[in-house]
DNA sequence: ACCAAGATTGCATACGTATGAAAGGTACGA
DNA sequence: TCGTACCTTTCATACGTATGCAATCTTGGT
């Protein structure tokens, strides 16, 4: 408990240098001359200092810190993104900060941590699977705190996002099960109120019309396991059954699987054809071996981090609305040609 | 981009009182009158004021940051962790900073990333997944920044630590599997150098001695999928195959159990039985079924979290060491009983 | 040797808050 | 009415750093 608080003026006065001196030798890009730069660095080493990151922000008013938001984890998509989003920040001189958002009261809920966010003076924030209200959103806006929505969009066009092109996506799908001669197509939808969900809900449908055909079924999993489970026994559970189904993300897909497999006795794809939407690691582990559409998690990370530093950085005030390819990985859950159908 | 800061002058200056009275209105326990308190109230309502939590740490030396250094999330035990751990601190007005090491660089890139953590001047640190040298735990220890390793132990007795019983876990499961009429045992190892690995490899060794049996593979999967996926390969390539394999941890399991049905052709349980460990939400899908120890995610938060406030409220200095059950999941893919061996 | 321009340094102050000490206010009993 | 004790409030200062400004030192050209 020995309290050895080592401050610029301890190394300072060490030294034999004044105070700003050291502040000036722990800041890129100021004068210091060798002579006095030396006698620094042997004193700072000698006390093991290292600047308060905190004492600086109050004065630059950059804390260096990102907040991030984010629902929830068990989507293994969420996991590659937070891994990735830190490492590269870090690297970057920038760490984040996490506030979990239980899914529970969407919009409020995020308000909430909204402010508690801006209580640490965050350089920015990434709000993943959450949306905000824009009277929230024009508050950070005044505090200048850019915003980037992350795999989410939302109306206001005042705000940042960076996200697939779910629709694309959609349609994607769409087309690769029309080509392979399916045509009783089922949905499983994802949370409602997600632009995820209503994007890719709405390219396969684009997708299916294109053809002159529509759903045959549809039913909501709301981004959970257990809620895919019970849709897939309902979309499954008789005999006039969809021969494809597109489910809204992989986390999903895997739930519907087990149900058609272990608890219906269906074979995929001989039965039916099932993708899904991210590209998570599971989805290339053989036991699910998934066709979905491969979000670049590496690339939206990039251009997420991009659009958060020229706001920080240029004091860029206005929207940058990225969206990325995502590309069709096709595996062993969809069948493999038109021929051996029905 | 209008820089709105509200400060607690600006509040105080509104209401007609003195910066010190805006303070203590938002310090609980510091005496202010109901008159006093409104106006306040009233004050910081209009102007939208929120503490500066880097101004008040600055003073107050509590920064309620918590630092969490974790390796790799790809394990989706972390991800739990994450999330929990995040979201009961929330609830106590505490938030995490993130910092993932390479696991590369092990413990040199572990202590360069605590530097940085100190930098921030947080509260505490949880180290999950990665151990840090002696060196820098007494330097954290002098600055009176508790550490807390998670799901790791190390030998300086210095150090916190909430584990499960490994060992007890290990044993469990020799016992379930020779229980079940096993003779040939494999065994497929984390990372060397973890606590976790040696403690389960060792309970389970125990396990098998108890009963004159011992090991009859051993092979490597570092932790990782792919490598996990050889290490199967390697083990189960030839036709004096184990006909139990513990693997230690359900992540790498996964990837044995996908070798063995997909590339192998064996049947789980019927050829060989697979047991691991942590129980992560995939264990209990379906495709998996897996047959595991639980660690119980909750209870090491709760006890991490108990144990850093015990540190910061009551600057208790001496570590504490927890170790928590582990209770035997029961699942597919273990032979139901003895009877049908062989 | 001298001067100008540039590089380096120190001084003083500011960032937004918490808090000890002192001053002011209130209530109550004698 | 006065004095005491207690509750509120304000004043002043501190936390650890960055930075404008003025002062000082270097450097190089003549």
């Amino acid at each position: 408990m020995a309290n050895e608080k080592v401050t610029s003026n301890d190394v300072a006065r060490l030294a034999g240098v004044s105070q700003s001196a050291v502040s000036r030798y722990f800041t890129p890009g100021s004068s210091v001359s060798k002579k006095t730069s030396e006698k620094i660095r042997v004193a700072a080493e000698q006390l093991g200092y290292r600047p308060n990151i905190l004492a600086r922000s109050l004065i630059t008013g950059r804390s260096r810190i990102i907040g991030l938001v984010v629902a929830y984890l068990e989507n293994y998509f969420y996991p590659e993104v937070v891994e990735r989003l830190s490492k590269v920040l870090q690297e970057q001189g920038y760490h984040v900060l996490v506030f979990i958002s239980s899914p529970a009261s969407a919009s409020e809920n995020v308000d909430q941590i909204t402010q508690e966010i801006l209580d640490y003076q965050v350089d920015g924030i990434v709000l993943a699977s959450a949306s905000m209200s824009s009277e929230l959103a024009a508050r950070c806006h005044a505090h200048g705190v850019p915003i980037v929505l992350f795999n989410r969009s939302q109306d206001d066009e005042r705000l940042s996002a960076v996200t697939s092109d779910n629709r694309a996506g959609g349609r994607k799908l769409a087309e690769l099960l029309l080509s392979l001669g399916h045509e009783k197509f089922g949905y499983i939808a994802g949370f409602e109120g997600a632009s995820t969900q209503r994007d890719r809900e709405a390219g396969f449908l684009e997708g299916l019309a294109a053809a002159g055909k529509s759903l045959y079924r549809r039913s909501v999993g709301n981004f959970r396991y257990e809620e895919a489970q019970a849709a897939a026994r309902r979309m499954f559970g008789s005999d006039d059954r969809p021969d494809a189904v597109f489910v809204c993300n992989d986390h999903m897909a895997f739930a519907v699987m087990d149900v058609l497999r272990f608890e219906l006795g269906l074979e995929i794809p001989q039965d039916v054809s099932v993708v899904g939407f991210d590209d998570v690691p599971p989805a290339r582990w053989p036991a699910y071996n998934l066709t979905t559409i491969r979000q670049d998690v590496d690339a939206m990370v990039a251009e997420t981090i991009r659009t958060l530093m020229r706001a920080i950085d240029n004091g860029d005030d206005q929207a940058r609305r990225v969206t990325l390819d995502g590309t069709l990985v096709v595996r062993g859950s969809t069948r493999k040609c038109p021929a051996t159908s029905n």
